[in-house]
DNA sequence: CTGAAAGCGCTAACAC
DNA sequence: GTGTTAGCGCTTTCAG
């Protein structure tokens, strides 16, 4: 029987109580538990079997110590609950799984953190950190110091490096296509208290009036959208909701009430268009006929709802690789901070379905 | 201007380069680094600006060496592309947060790697382990020595934690709802080639025939489902298809085909109910009313679908937390490994909305 | 094949 | 207030 098999001690074992217990040197519990030559086989698998009595688990922290970390990387984000995250997440993971990177999540939408109190948690165990935070490039990178920061979506500051999309293109492609398709009575659903980049000051633009009971436009989305819509001289309306499929339900179900002559709606993201959809079937609306809906984000529920939902994709595969190719690029001194190179900007498809 | 400004070094600055370029001791870049007392405020601000300038940041390992580490937990996810799974990760990633634990993802569904995989990879990192493995927790239980690992929807065999649903229950709810709503010709459409848990030989009942294409019974969930429909002597069909709502719709559109007579579907999970609806409109069905569809899971999803989706519902944040509250007490010692605290059987409740 | 020394970067204790 | 001394648990030399 073996020496020690009962008893789960409060301090786990070291490599000392291992080597304490086979009569060896620590040395030869290290090539035994690692696989290193010069031992002998008979020595090691005592060696292992031991180990695993004592149920001793190598220190991560000596053993990084030691030999440097694999590297770690941060991953914040706003939500983990819709949908679009997850997707760019799963792409992250994969590829960073693949170069033998290890992802800390943290989803930051719980309990009024923000993207920066994301970082900050972050920060202390991982070696650089990729994330939609919202708003925060300048503090965050100012937490991780030389560690790259990667931001989505948000002005990049000072940030290492930053992925932005390009929705003035993006706004071009949905709106004009409402109109090709003779939509009159556009309105645009814009989300309102959600952790996205708001518009600072500067371009915030006064002429835009606030449409629909008196709120504002919140997103550079929405600006985006707003100024095409101007540009072309077509009417609108502006509604707000929280960055939920079930408020945008509310929010659309009045505007449909409100506005009955509303024939398009282009939405700020897929999972709030689903909710319009929702509203719009409450209303007894047909979409497309009636109404044309179109999301944003290119999510894979769009092909599920009825009818399917036309959507400026974008696709998220894709945005995943480049943050981790950037990334990539800044660890290994490739990519200079901050430089042209390390400031992508994507651009969105329009993909049509059934709903517009 | 300072010492060091420009050069990024290729080793990163250690607490002995701040410590000399400040001209005082190693302890002092501590306390001013870590807000500690017994520094002179000037000094402090002077060390931490150094620091900045150097680029510092302390080293995570040496740091959990001294200190003992934060908890650092592993989750090992078969695929964040199925939205069942970002669910539970939500929950389970506030909850750690909430505790200052840290939470590791892997996604193994990528690149043909399995549960053990996912551990394999997350081992060296993490304190313990939350994962649906499809299967392997005595050989992942084996990998993490003593650190806890807990399982979910297989059979728990060594794992310290195991948390399951009683598909027996859930099965009895649905296939008698179905029953009670005059559906004679019901289909199960089963996940095959999944990673979920297959049945054991011992498990495996010849009695139940494959009934669609020579094909059997993958599941646990599956085998619950057929025992309780042969139970209540009422004909069924079995079809199966990959998990995946695309591989669902393309299956029942073949069942519908094949069986027009069809008046009743459960489903594996909602993600593939979502294809099951899309082949019953494809199909000209109405559902219910020609057909009735029941999925399992209970994922928001399934209130976005036409019709909205009736369904086997777990509350997904409840399993978060469950899992959380287990790996505490698990780690507390609270919970002995192994033992019937460790075991949690949860229930599904039976969720109707419009497609049955 | 095995052991002894040295040191990774940090912080807890104690000096001063 | 600040510096000095000891390790944390491990792997890398380099000796035997």
């Amino acid at each position: 029987m073996s020496p020690i098999t009962s008893g789960r001690p409060a301090k786990p074992a070291t490599i000392l109580d291992v080597a304490a217990a086979a009569g060896v040197s620590r040395q030869t519990v290290t090539r035994a538990m690692n696989g290193m030559p010069g031992i002998k086989e008979s020595t090691r698998e005592r060696v292992q079997e031991l180990a695993r009595e004592l149920g001793y688990t190598p220190s991560r922290f000596a053993k990084g110590l030691v030999q440097g970390s694999r590297t770690s990387v941060g991953l914040a984000i706003p939500d983990l609950t819709n949908p679009y995250f997850p997707a760019f997440a799963s792409s992250v993971v994969e590829l960073a799984t693949r170069r033998g990177w290890q992802i800390v999540v943290d989803d930051y939408g719980h309990g009024g953190r923000s993207g920066l109190d994301a970082v900050d948690h972050l920060a202390p165990h991982v070696d650089a950190v990729i994330g939609y935070l919202g708003g925060y490039a300048d503090q965050a990178q100012a937490a991780l110091g030389r560690r790259p920061l990667i931001v989505l979506d948000e002005i990049p500051g000072g940030a290492a490096g930053s992925i932005n999309f390009d929705y003035n293109q993006a706004a071009k492609l949905a709106v004009d296509h409402l109109r090709h398709t003779n939509r009159v009575r556009i309105a645009y659903l814009d989300a309102c208290e959600s952790r996205h980049p708001g518009l600072t000051p500067e371009n915030q633009d006064p002429m835009v009036p606030s449409r629909v009971g008196g709120s504002g436009l919140c997103t550079v989305r929405g600006k985006a959208v707003a100024d095409r819509l101007d540009q072309i001289r077509t009417p609108w309306s502006l509604i707000t909701a929280e960055e939920t499929a079930g408020a945008a339900r509310v929010a659309a179900g009045a505007l449909f009430q409100d506005r009955p002559e509303t024939d398009g709606v282009l939405v700020f993201n897929d999972l709030m268009a689903a909710g319009v959809l929702k509203a719009a079937a409450d209303a007894g609306l047909r979409v497309p006929e009636d109404c044309a809906v179109v999301g944003m984000d290119g999510i894979p529920l769009g092909e599920l709802l009825t009818p399917e939902l036309s959507t400026l994709a974008l696709d998220l595969r894709e945005v995943g690789r480049a943050a981790v190719e950037l990334l990539d690029g800044l660890l290994a001194g490739a990519i200079a901070p901050g430089s042209d190179a390390a400031r992508l900007t994507l651009e969105h498809r329009l993909v049509l379905r059934e709903s517009a």
